[in-house]
RNA sequence: GCUCGCGUAGCUCAGCUGGAUAGAGUGUCGCCCUCCGAAGGCGAAGGUCACAGGUUCGAAUCCUGUCGCGAGCGCCA
């Protein structure tokens, strides 16, 4: 049961009928008809812009159409008025027994209550974290993995198919450092002074891998040159890193669907069957890029290069994709990938990456333009950074990594429902102060704990009416507070497709911390008022109460399902 | 210099693809404890939505410019 969206149906239905009989002037668009809650509850249960969307193509006066409108919709079952507002606003009342009537549709298919068919058909690719393989994850990646996360079930919760994948980053030069690394360690296995030189990642994670390495292969790696050990220390290497990584995905609850290496594009001829799709629309040219503006840089010179005229796709200069001795720039390998998932069929893609790629975007949708004819909309949401803090100071710590928190070490200290949840609570563009002490607190600005303890109030409430053996019934709703609970429900179905559509999990975060203040402010006024109490002392009664914040419960539920949290019973 | 993002209450932030008197938390002040605990609730005060123009019935939201903060800016990934 979907209010706004019947109701929206229904407006629509009467817009189209005016039209047909000659109310309103034909061929009118409707996309731009909104049905939304009121700002202010007095206005009544919804409120619609239909008279005045429509005043100017049709010609007429806004209030003429709401006023004609309102006449028409005054006979539906599930309105019960209808009134010109303002400007030309048509606020809605809705029948009493709706709120009810919601309620018991939502115990009656919890699982189904929210979910949206907005996405039937459409396939979407969600990559994320994609961090290099040459080390544990640290809190940048983190935030972008409960995001992507997130976001993918959110997009799986609004219809669509979705494939979370990540993108191994093996082809380039880090690898090989990766691998150099692990050398050092390797010889220190067996008893030599590893030489951790500049450049090489010094983090002790790399000492088991070393030794493992030594247990495998024994000594004969020693003492030889690199052309020797490299290729198949640094696929010992990645192959641990990967291992690493994906357990550092779980303990966040992050499970992928694809793990797509970048060095499975090389030497495959994969890479040049993308550049050759580029090139058969003539976006690929030899040229010579103009120097950036402004900042010159010391070392600049003319170069000739192999370029593509992502220009023509909305980038603001030509990308090279080859560097001057004819290898590919890393950029050659990512239009690859992504004419990869193009070529997987993917309706829609998005990529979560670190505010550092931020100069990336314009290029690569470019790419993804070019590849699929305009077909395909890539979207890439940019995590902003965040800030650690412990009881207000900044936190640093660097016990395993050698410089940076990791991903570990947030879970560890917080768990992976509190740290998810926070990270959530921002959009991906602002950046995040999280400390690690304040989002233990239990308070109401902890909002992880505001809404586990209104689900938590209402299991107690539930554990309370199963041990007197009384079920949830017929729901009865009649006071102020109930309704606007009720009705905060009623949004849950509208709010998760505007989150689904603009990719923006962080507003179920907030929903979810609106829907339990209104909870709490419901179970309060129990106190002054026992007749709101959900248990009361005769069975019939608290059967009634009981169903509205049963269906609380079961919105949380699916609401930190889609965060990726576990909704709690009990708080301790 | 150019590109992108951001600028909303003292502080931390929402603001639903342009809507009605811009909302929460926190902090300050007042009131309220038999369901899960006051770890909560109710109320008051607190705003030039950075600034200046523009678009229109209507702008925090869209466009232009200015200022401020952050990130990025031809062989690095």
């Amino acid at each position: 049961m979907n209010l706004f969206g019947e109701i929206r149906d229904n407006i629509l239905a009467e817009l189209a009928a005016m039209m047909r009989e000659g109310a309103l002037p034909a061929g009118l668009a409707l996309e731009n008809v909104a049905v939304e809650p009121p700002r202010d509850p007095a206005h009544g249960d919804m409120a619609t812009n239909a008279a005045m969307v429509l005043a100017r193509p049709a010609g007429m006066k806004p209030r003429d159409i709401a006023a004609a409108l309102a006449q028409r919709l005054e006979g539906h079952p599930r309105i019960r008025s209808a009134e010109v507002a303002g400007p030309g606003f048509l606020n809605l009342r809705l029948a009493p027994g709706t709120w009810g009537e919601l309620v018991e549709a939502i115990l009656a298919a919890p699982e189904a209550y929210g979910r949206s068919q907005m996405g039937r058909g459409k396939r979407v690719n969600v990559e994320y974290v994609s961090a290099n393989p040459t080390g544990p994850l640290h809190v940048g990646h983190s935030r972008g993995a409960v995001f992507g996360d997130a976001l993918a079930a959110l997009l799986e919760y609004s219809g669509h198919e979705v494939t979370r994948e990540y993108y191994i980053n093996d082809g380039g030069a880090q690898v090989d450092v990766l691998a150099r690394s692990v050398y050092e360690r390797y010889r220190e296995a067996l008893g030599e002074a590893a030489e951790i030189g500049e450049g090489l990642y010094p983090g002790d994670y790399l000492v088991p891998v070393g030794k493992a390495l030594a247990e495998k292969v024994g000594a004969r790696w020693l003492g030889q040159p690199e052309e020797v050990w490299l290729e198949e220390v640094r696929a010992f290497a990645i192959e641990a890193m990967m291992r690493l990584i994906r357990e550092d995905l779980a303990l966040l609850g992050v499970e992928m669907d694809n793990f797509f290496s970048e060095r499975s594009l090389y030497d495959s001829g994969r890479i040049e069957a993308a550049i050759e799709a580029l090139s058969e629309q003539g976006l690929i040219y030899q040229g010579v890029l103009e120097p950036p503006k402004g900042k010159m840089p010391e070392d600049w010179e003319p170069r000739e290069q192999t370029l593509f005229r992502s220009t023509a796709h909305g980038d603001d200069v030509d990308r090279p994709i080859q560097k001057s001795d004819g290898s590919w720039t890393y950029f050659a390998p990512d239009i690859a990938y992504h004419f990869d998932k193009i070529s997987r069929g993917f309706d829609r893609l998005v990529d979560v990456f670190g505010a550092d790629h931020g100069g990336y975007v314009k290029r690569m949708k470019a790419a993804v333009s070019a590849l699929s004819g305009g077909k395909v909309e890539l979207d890439i949401k940019l995590i902003q950074l965040v800030r650690l803090f412990k009881d207000g100071q900044p936190f640093k710590m660097s016990k395993r990594a050698g410089n940076f928190v990791t991903l570990r070490d947030v879970v560890e200290q917080v768990g992976a429902d509190v740290a998810r949840f926070v990270m959530l609570t921002r959009k991906n563009d602002a950046p995040l102060d999280f400390d690690l002490a304040r989002v233990l607190e239990q308070s109401r600005d902890n909002p992880v704990f505001y809404v586990q303890y209104a689900h938590a109030r209402v299991r107690s409430v539930m554990r309370r009416a199963e041990a007197a053996g009384i079920s949830p019934g017929a729901p009865l709703i009649e006071d102020a507070a109930e309704v606007t609970l009720a009705r905060k429900l009623a949004e849950w179905p509208r709010l998760v497709e505007i989150a689904a559509r603009g990719h923006e999990p962080h507003r179920v975060a907030f929903y979810l911390y609106e829907l339990a203040s209104d909870f709490h402010a419901l179970y309060n006024r129990g106190n002054d008022h026992p007749h709101l109490r959900f248990v009361q002392d005769d069975a019939a009664a608290t059967s009634a109460k009981i169903a509205l914040p049963l269906a609380v419960s079961i919105v949380i539920s699916a609401g930190l399902g889609i965060l990726g949290v576990t909704p709690v019973e009990e708080m301790r």
